[in-house]
DNA sequence: TATTGTTATACTCTATAACTATA
DNA sequence: TATAGTTATAGAGTATAACAATA
């Protein structure tokens, strides 16, 4: 039987369970509307929108496979699926023949178009819709904070994390 | 090509993309250490939880699928397993003799407490380590109000918006 | 007829380990 | 040897539809 820790306090669970909740159903909403929209899964979309932001539109297997926080096969994986639909090329790189270069097509960034304005809307019902422009910043100045000490100091605490 | 919907602030954007790292990483976390810990899947964690917090512990079927927003055969199975495990037991209602209800066994409440230390420990290292109790209360207020109003206002907003 | 739940089934996703090839 | 990626595989989880039993 383990120690019990210092608990977490009221205001503490009450923060911790209201993040899950807004986070869970939100995650849920944005599936079913990709889903709908695009026939994208939440990673397949991730996939493309990281492809989308690159100023070339390519990235390594790998360095994909770090900003998704996946397995590598899991990602050999999501990149046939979208290969298979014609969303993304798959080439070796040039400059080290082990790597592999996805590359997003103009198809994926039609997908990426098509997809954009629901999840738009998805994102301003669930959750923007009853904050004021205040609570907006504030949850930046808070969750950015908190993603940008995750994002530093990975998991360790709990997690046998990856190498980076 | 659909037409664009008013697109979120470059704040909106920031809150909702540091949102979803957050609770990802968080969730990330807590799975595996629900699995080392107590070889729990986070829904049957839920549904364990859910059973423990219930005075009598024990919930009917239907009910707990609609707390962890799950399709009922999806229950059964999680159910099924859980119960091979002995972590809960399953009965016919004696008022109505349709319905099944899931006790939590003493196992079931054992592997529970098993578990709690390990979250409550993630759940800080990685959420509160970083944030003011002040932020803690900003953020109970913020996302509290937009949990209510998910809670208050369900799926339909997303799903049943399609096409315009 | 409507509701509760299970079953049958088919599919998606994910991770681990073994493997190939480059560096 | 170490790294990048794929493949083989096996398991978990999910959803849909058909079904049985009860209300």
């Amino acid at each position: 039987m383990t120690d019990a820790p210092t608990p977490l306090s009221s205001k503490q669970l009450e923060a911790y369970f209201a993040l899950t909740e807004v986070s869970s159903l939100l995650r849920h909403s944005v599936e079913k509307q990709l889903r709908d929209d695009g026939g994208l899964s939440y990673v397949q979309f991730h996939v493309l929108a990281r492809l989308g932001d690159d100023p070339d539109g390519r990235q390594r297997m790998t360095d994909l496979a770090d900003g998704v926080v996946y397995s590598r096969s899991g990602l050999t994986y999501q990149a046939q699926v979208l290969d298979e639909r014609g969303l993304v090329t798959r080439a070796p790189s040039p400059d080290d023949e082990r790597s592999t270069i996805v590359t997003i097509t103009d198809a994926g960034r039609a997908v990426l178009a098509t997809v954009f304005p629901g999840h738009v809307e998805v994102v301003r019902s669930h959750l923007f819709a009853a904050l004021s422009d205040d609570d907006v910043d504030d949850l930046v100045r808070i969750l950015g904070r908190a993603a940008g000490r995750l994002r530093a100091a990975p998991p360790r605490s709990a997690a046998g994390r990856r190498r980076v």
